[in-house]
DNA sequence: TATTGTTATACTCTATAACTATA
DNA sequence: TATAGTTATAGAGTATAACAATA
């Protein structure tokens, strides 16, 4: 022991920043298998909140491949979250859009993830949480920006 | 647009949480897969470079069923990472540890995890990473604390 | 009886490769 | 030819329930 009881742990910088990003999917996970939903499922659910993308746009935005998006589509359709929607002109593509019961769904999972992450961070100085949410939006914004993403894109309004 | 140009993006508290963590999660995911691991695997890796836990034990500390443990250890053990070892007094028990091979992929994914999280946080000034830090670290001693775990207990050394 | 661990089974998730249909 | 999407296939990850062995 190095450290005195009083002392305030201090993580290594990389370890701190991975276990609270475990502790986060750990939360938004609880909260999906609560809805019978995998953690890609709510992300999903999350991105069409305010999107139609097609299957490749929303690949994409997943980091998965097409046929994994095919696949998670269909069981998200099959349980009546989501719709595929023929598109404008084009005739290959497909959109993809939340029906009224995944709109609801993805309303209340929000709800849950909102209510749970609060209190993940409720033992936090009201400063500290505001610093956090600057910080990690300024990562989120860089990261955004290094890959040629802009996070506003598609989106139906600002 | 609401915002002008130069104002500082400010996103919703637990949407800029979320996506920091989706963020590192996709860095980590990238490692892992560079070496043909799920970031389970990592996770169990990195957790095993200070302990050798039970089966049981080690499910409780990835938040997974013990016979989803048996599972990764088998294909873990497999790939020569990961040993069993039949243990002290208990006859059910059985003790994970890494093996030499399983220590040097476990180094090397640390090594990789850090340099690549290092970049995804080089666009902060350097007083926004140690923030990042000190809180990240409160948030997981916080939530350990909640959860009655001591995240020192059964390291080999502090 | 309770605890530790494995086995059997069934899904979901994911990627690769080959395919269809439209552009 | 190139692009959007699906299908076929195979393996990893996960949970539930039932089981074996030890305490």
């Amino acid at each position: 022991m190095t450290s005195t009881p009083t002392s305030p742990p201090r993580l290594d910088p990389v370890d701190a920043l991975v276990q609270l990003t475990f502790a986060v999917q750990t939360v938004i996970g609880t909260v999906a298998a609560r809805h019978e939903l995998s953690i890609t499922q709510l992300r999903m659910l999350g991105i069409l909140r305010d999107r139609e993308p097609g299957m490749l746009e929303l690949s994409r935005m997943l980091t998965l491949e097409k046929s994994s998006v095919t696949g998670l589509v269909d069981r998200a359709q099959k349980r009546g979250l989501v719709a595929r929607t023929g598109a404008d002109g084009d005739g290959r593509a497909v959109h993809v859009r939340l029906t009224a019961r995944g709109r609801r769904v993805a309303a209340r999972l929000t709800e849950e993830v909102t209510d749970e992450l609060s209190a993940l961070v409720a033992g936090l100085p009201a400063r500290d949480r505001d610093q956090l949410t600057r910080i990690a939006t300024r990562v989120v914004y860089d990261r955004a920006a290094h890959d040629g993403i802009d996070l506003d894109e598609g989106r139906a309004r600002a």
